[in-house]
DNA sequence: AATATCCGTATTTTT
DNA sequence: TACGGATATT
């Protein structure tokens, strides 16, 4: 077998090795894809079924890159292999089966923005807002239930260990967490931590458990340090009876555990599973020794320390360089120097990334990419479907498809003038738009008996019903007809509510263009929620995007990718580690392996970039700025191991009037003190 | 009851 | 800053 001759030894071990549990320690850049891809391909070749295989990635993305793969070593069939996300997992198993456990197949996925809009609107209605101020804000609620669901605590003690400011609010918060649960499971809706509940919910029941498990003969999970304690209890679940699973990961990696993921499920796999095999992948086929060298001297300083070194075959290459800059505006233009020099060097500007810690942190650089015309394509901080108005157009969608949504109704009506909180519930009383998801049809109400509005909103009020009904007597619609149709209720209505609409416009053009792909209503609702565009390249037209295009990306949004050149900006204290994860070891060992990350996604080249200064953003022209210090992470290791270079970029001191001629303060006293004459 | 205005505060990463 | 939330106004 031809692909079978380029596995190294330890590799080799875990594509071939014999049914039964197995935890795969892999270092950065030892070649875990082609392992797992490996382990795929040969288990076809051994005769299982391609369909009883699972494969769980961390993204939609990775899922797709390792079944390609795989098709090359294993031939199409290769394709019927169950790949995706725990989340996507989740939510197709649950339409298959989730009636055993109540659960309507046509259950709506919400997202945490949604999520949080229907705790605002329990606090509001249990009256838990008014009598002091201090209670949770509907956002750190969203954030307070994940962490109880994904770590499998008690609210008391996560109150206790996260959010102690609130802890006096522990019975109000339960109560709102019970209105919450019992509302979702009303309306049809499941949130993210749902979808990973209900397959831990249908593991549990009896008769149908067993049956869920045994539709995979093996279960294959990629980042594994990434997981949180239910998903490693939903493997157990699914592992009960055949215990074939193979975890591969990297404690050194672990970047999620905002999202509660812990390094402790890689730790307690052998004790998990029984006589579990442990493989290590820890020749680095990627990068230079150069580069590993500083990478390794970066996790040395970690107070939790894992790893060992990292070692490659691969001689030669050069120091990376830390280069600090006068300011941003020098950052960017040294990048685009540097990115442009690689590319005369033979680089192409598709191998070569810059990555950075937060979405907003690449602004600067992509005015000035955009000025000198390199294109590129940017991973991750995307904030698209979190947009007001995608959110308004995606709500008519899910009234459409769930017409008990009371939170997409009051969404939608609120938009509409004259209409606030108090008549748009009065609106759905008459249509029965009732919590439970009773015997009334609020679309034939609609149809039938068109509820009273105020006279102001009646237009409007009228423009939307026509788009509902027309669309709901219409079966045969596509998602982007219907998108198509919503826009022309929608657009008269979102110029009135909003500030700038025409750069908002264009979000509903490519909302538009999402839809054209999708086969359904649903599922290009539920794909836009578990799966929305991760890049600017799945927003833009196809044919606008250059061949040949630098990318640019969040550090998170890089896991498991690699490039000939990368460029790490914003290296400084403050950015890496982020302002708001200094507070305690654990934090900053995070933000840690973060730059431990950045720096092993390059191959050849690494440089590293921090600006001197920053300046206030906002309100004057005063030139406000504060000095940043170098990361720390940076700052302390041996100097030896860069290569230390200044940029002060282009020249600014273009000379000042005055000193071209004589001065004259006469005619600025003499307006001042015009001023205040009468 | 809806909307305009003012004030204070959080500010990241993603399924 | 920009946004959410509380208060003032229509």
């Amino acid at each position: 077998m031809s692909w079978f001759d380029d596995f190294n030894p330890a590799q080799r071990e875990a594509v071939t090795c014999p049914d039964g549990p197995v935890l795969v320690l892999a270092g950065a850049g030892a070649g875990k894809t082609k392992t797992i891809t490996g382990r795929v391909a040969w288990l076809i070749d051994q005769g299982v079924r391609p369909d009883r295989i699972l494969l769980l990635t961390f993204t939609r993305r990775a899922a797709d890159e390792m079944l390609r793969r795989t098709e090359r070593q294993a031939g199409a069939k290769a394709r019927k292999v169950w790949g995706g996300t725990f989340h996507s997992t989740a939510n197709s198993l649950l339409r298959r089966h989730g009636r055993a456990i109540g659960l309507s197949p046509a259950f709506s996925v919400i997202d945490n923005a949604d999520s949080a809009d229907l705790m605002d609107l329990i606090r509001t209605d249990l009256g838990l807002a008014k009598p002091d101020k201090r209670f949770p804000r509907k956002d750190t609620l969203q954030a307070i239930y994940g962490r109880v669901v994904s770590s499998r605590l008690k609210l008391k003690q996560v109150l206790e260990d996260d959010f102690p400011a609130y802890q006096e609010y522990t019975e109000g918060i339960r109560q709102l967490f019970e209105a919450y649960a019992t509302r979702k499971r009303e309306q049809n809706m499941l949130d993210y931590d749902d979808l990973l509940l209900f397959w831990k919910a249908l593991l549990d029941t009896p008769g149908v458990g067993d049956k869920v498990a045994d539709l995979f003969d093996h279960v294959l999970v990629d980042e594994y340090q990434d997981t949180n304690l239910l998903q490693a209890e939903i493997l157990q679940a699914m592992r009960r009876r055949k215990r074939n699973i193979m975890v591969v990961g990297d404690d050194a990696q672990s970047i999620y555990s905002f999202r509660s993921a812990t390094v402790r499920n890689m730790l307690d796999f052998p004790k998990q599973f029984d006589g579990a095999r442990i493989i290590k992948l820890e020749e680095n086929y990627r990068s230079t020794q150069p580069i590993l060298d500083a990478a390794n001297a970066v996790m040395e300083q970690a107070k939790e320390r894992f790893t060992k070194n990292l070692f490659t075959k691969r001689a030669g290459g050069a120091k990376p360089s830390i280069i600090t800059c006068r300011d941003e505006f020098a950052q960017s233009n040294e990048v685009c120097e540097r990115v442009l020099a690689k590319r005369e060097e033979g680089v192409p500007l598709k191998h070569q990334a810059v990555l950075f810690r937060a979405g907003h942190d690449s602004d600067q650089l992509e005015v000035e990419l955009a000025s000198r015309n390199i294109p590129f394509v940017k991973y991750g901080g995307l904030k698209f479907v979190e947009a007001a108005h995608v959110k308004d157009l995606v709500a008519v969608l899910r009234i459409l498809e769930n017409p008990s949504d009371r939170l997409s109704w009051l969404r939608v009506l609120k938009l509409l003038p004259d209409i606030g909180p108090a008549t748009a519930t009065k609106i759905m009383m008459e249509l029965g738009v009732t919590e439970a998801d009773g015997p009334g049809n609020p679309l034939k109400a609609l149809s039938e008996a068109p509820p009273k509005t105020p006279s102001g909103a009646a237009a409007s009020f009228g423009a939307l019903r026509a788009a509902l009904l027309e669309i709901a007597g219409n079966a045969d619609m596509s998602p982007a007809a219907q998108v198509e149709r919503i826009r022309r209720f929608y657009e008269p209505v979102f110029e009135r509510v909003y500030e700038n609409p025409t750069v908002r416009l264009r979000d509903l053009d490519q909302l538009e263009l999402i839809a054209s792909n999708a086969k359904t209503r649903n599922k290009f609702i539920t794909d836009l929620t578990l799966d929305p565009p991760s890049s600017t390249a799945d927003l833009a037209d196809q044919s606008q995007i250059d061949d040949d295009h630098l990318i640019l990306s969040t550090i998170h949004s890089a896991k498991g990718l690699e490039w000939d050149a990368v460029h790490v900006i914003h290296a400084a204290d403050g950015k890496i580690p982020s302002d708001m994860a200094t507070g305690s070891e654990e934090d900053l060992d995070e933000e840690r392996r973060l730059l431990y990350v950045a720096m092993t996604r390059a191959k050849d080249s690494l440089n590293i970039y921090f600006p001197l200064r920053y300046y206030h953003r906002g309100r004057s022209v005063s030139d406000d700025h504060a000095y940043a210090q170098m990361s720390r992470f940076l700052a302390e290791v041996d100097p030896g191991l860069f290569e230390r270079v200044a940029a002060v970029g282009p020249d600014q001191d273009e000379g000042t009037l005055e000193s071209v001629g004589a001065v004259d303060r006469s005619g600025v006293d003499a307006m001042l003190k015009g001023l205040w004459a009468d």
